[in-house]
RNA sequence: UGGGGUGUAGCCAAGUGGCCUAAGGCACCGGAUUUUGAUUCCGGCAUUCGGAGGUUCGAAUCCUCCCACCCCAGCCA
């Protein structure tokens, strides 16, 4: 389900050439998260890009969890990962995971000892740390480097059977120490951990490293085409050495592509797992989180989501994507398929004094101003009625056309109003607003030579429903957060990056929210009911604002 | 001279020696339509492709040198 129609990326181009050198009849890719944490939309791109190319070329994706350490892996990230990809709309072929290849990965070791390929270090971590030399100076060979096959048999069985703590050994492929590239001077392959395993349960008590069980995965599960993010570049010399000295079944071919990034936020799991657990945010779905699920309670649609990726493009170049461009995919979606209604988040009463008290004016309006087939719905107009705050200026500037004292405004469906008293508590605050209407303004009339400009938003009082309203703002106040390596990222948190207004009225219709429904509050933005909500109370999120230039030229204006 | 990568507008990104005096999107700046300062629509926005040389009738695309930035020294993935 890649909706959209990118150039041929690279990685495109080179399955096209794959495929025309007639190496394989049928692609298969894989999606390969450790289940450590919750997938952010940098994972999006990969999934994207995986399942995506398996669609298109009719052939398969494995959704497969790359859990090859306990300590760090949990079935809470399996279960939540598996619905992320669901919801982004897309489908494994099927679903695997590394440990199923515990015992394979087991053979293969052993087949490397038996070639005189791996051998057992009893070197402890620092010592071998100083064995393996710098980035300008190479290492040096282990002296337990030249054990024999039946000795490294024997160590690497007593290994597997628990007989040694954690660290004492290790079991390294014999390659290079003298190697330019680190990976390749004798990689540890497996490492005992006594810790129980969510799948494998007490079974192992050797893990295998991801360097020697990724590539194997794949080969086992006959991947034609792996597909990493750079830092792994300098793997693929171990990947291919790993499956061209053991029998694997085929050779995928690693192809590596630059991750996401967006500005104001991080993209990091490290980091993610830092902000829910240090209750920087509410959890890994809170609404300010790049996470898929944070995104999702937000009320992004996935096809926004694939859109974003679609249009950022897939390259090896490093990349920072600004959020306005994932705000426009958002906006693009919900345009299209979100019903209008009217909300007033910071309510001022307005009495319209020659409006008739008890008397209620139904008015039928459109639920979409470009799309009929949307139907129409009534609202009430009464003498009493709330406007947002922000629509009201005691002095306002020229450029500001909504109500001030002695101006007059156009109520959005409804007729024209003009403000003649501005009613204010003990501390001086604008409480109520006294206006009359224009009865020749009913219903879109424009009398002659008569030009209202401003036109606002508002809610009968007598009929709507309160609720409370989450404005979300980015979470970072710096375009990037890790910019200043003196300071913690944490430190350029946004501490606006949530405002919650408790004192909402919303039109009867945002009461009872349709399922699954994104609504246009008019003039302010999309708006998304949370699950915290409850049936006397709505909660929504705003998912992002409308354009919005009186904000630019006001911004302009205070500058 | 450790290795591996990347450099096209503020941010992404097409371009794979001639149709490039360089697509498209975002952002930005105009202007039209509009009972959402929304949407939509029109127009503007790189004589230049990190820099300098070179090859060629012709270079963003090929060669040489230089510069900048990113990744790598977990028994993490």
């Amino acid at each position: 389900m890649s909706d959209n129609l990118e150039p041929v990326n690279f990685i495109r181009q080179a399955i096209n050439a794959d495929l025309a050198d007639k190496k394989h009849d049928k692609i298969v890719t894989r999606f390969p998260p450790e289940p450590n944490g919750y997938l952010h939309i940098g994972h999006a791109k990969s999934i994207w890009l995986n399942f995506g190319i398996a669609d298109d070329y009719e052939g398969e994706c494995t959704l497969r969890f790359d859990d090859t350490n306990p300590i760090k892996e949990d079935e809470e990230f399996v279960t939540a990962i598996e619905e992320d990809v669901r919801w982004l709309g897309f489908k494994w072929s099927r679903i695997a995971h590394a440990s199923d290849y515990f015992p394979k990965l087991h053979e293969f070791a052993i087949e490397l000892i038996h070639k005189g390929l791996a051998y057992v270090d009893s070197l402890d971590m620092e010592t071998m740390r100083e064995y393996r030399g710098t980035l300008k100076e190479p290492g040096k060979n282990s002296p337990y480097r030249d054990r024999s096959v039946e000795e490294n048999m024997d160590l690497f069985s007593r290994m597997k059977a628990g007989e040694f703590a954690d660290g004492k050994h290790v079991l390294r492929a014999k390659i290079d120490m003298q190697s330019s590239n680190i990976n390749l001077r004798d990689p540890v392959i497996y490492r005992i951990r006594h810790h129980a395993h969510q799948r494998t349960g007490d079974a192992w008590c050797i893990y295998p490293m991801y360097d020697f069980t990724h590539g194997l995965s794949d080969a086992i599960e006959g991947v034609t085409h792996s597909l990493c993010t750079l830092e792994f570049e300098d793997h693929r010399a171990l990947y291919d050495w790993f499956l061209s000295h053991v029998s694997a079944p085929c050779h995928p071919r690693q192809i590596e592509f630059s991750r996401l990034n967006l500005n104001y936020s991080v993209m990091s799991k490290r980091m993610l797992t830092q902000l829910v657990n240090n209750g920087h945010v509410d959890g890994w779905d809170d609404p300010r989180m790049p996470t898929i699920s944070g995104l999702r309670r937000r009320g992004f649609t996935a096809s926004a989501v694939r859109n974003f990726i679609g249009s950022v493009g897939i390259t090896k170049k490093a990349n920072v994507i600004e959020m306005s461009m994932l705000e426009n995919a958002v906006r693009e979606d919900l345009d299209s398929i979100s019903p209008r209604a009217m909300g007033v988040l910071k309510p001022l009463k307005l009495v319209i004094e020659n409006f008739p008290e008890g008397e209620s004016e139904p008015i039928e309006v459109a639920n979409h101003p470009n799309d009929p087939s949307m139907g129409t719905r009534n609202i009430l107009l009464t003498r009493e009625i709330y406007i947002d705050h922000d629509d009201f200026m005691e002095d306002p500037p020229k450029k500001f056309f909504r109500l001030g004292p002695d101006r007059e405004v156009r109520l959005r469906y409804g007729f024209v109003v003009h403000c003649h008293k501005v009613i204010k508590n003990d501390a001086g605050e604008v409480i109520e607003l006294r206006c009359t209407y224009d009865p020749n303004t009913r219903h879109g009339q424009q009398p002659e030579g008569r030009k209202v400009k401003g036109i606002i938003h508002w809610v009968s009082a007598e009929h709507c429903v309160d609720a409370s309203v989450r404005l979300y703002d980015r979470l970072f106040q710096e375009a990037n957060p890790l910019a200043d390596k003196t300071k913690a990222f944490t430190e350029s948190l946004n501490p606006h990056s949530l405002q919650v207004l408790t004192n909402c009225k919303l039109e009867l219709s945002l009461g009872s929210p349709s399922v699954d429904t994104r609504y246009q509050f008019e003039r302010l933005g999309y708006f998304y009911p949370d699950i915290d909500s409850s049936s006397s109370h709505p909660i929504y999120n705003r998912i992002v604002t409308l354009r919005d230039s009186w904000a630019k030229i006001d911004k302009q204006r205070k500058s």
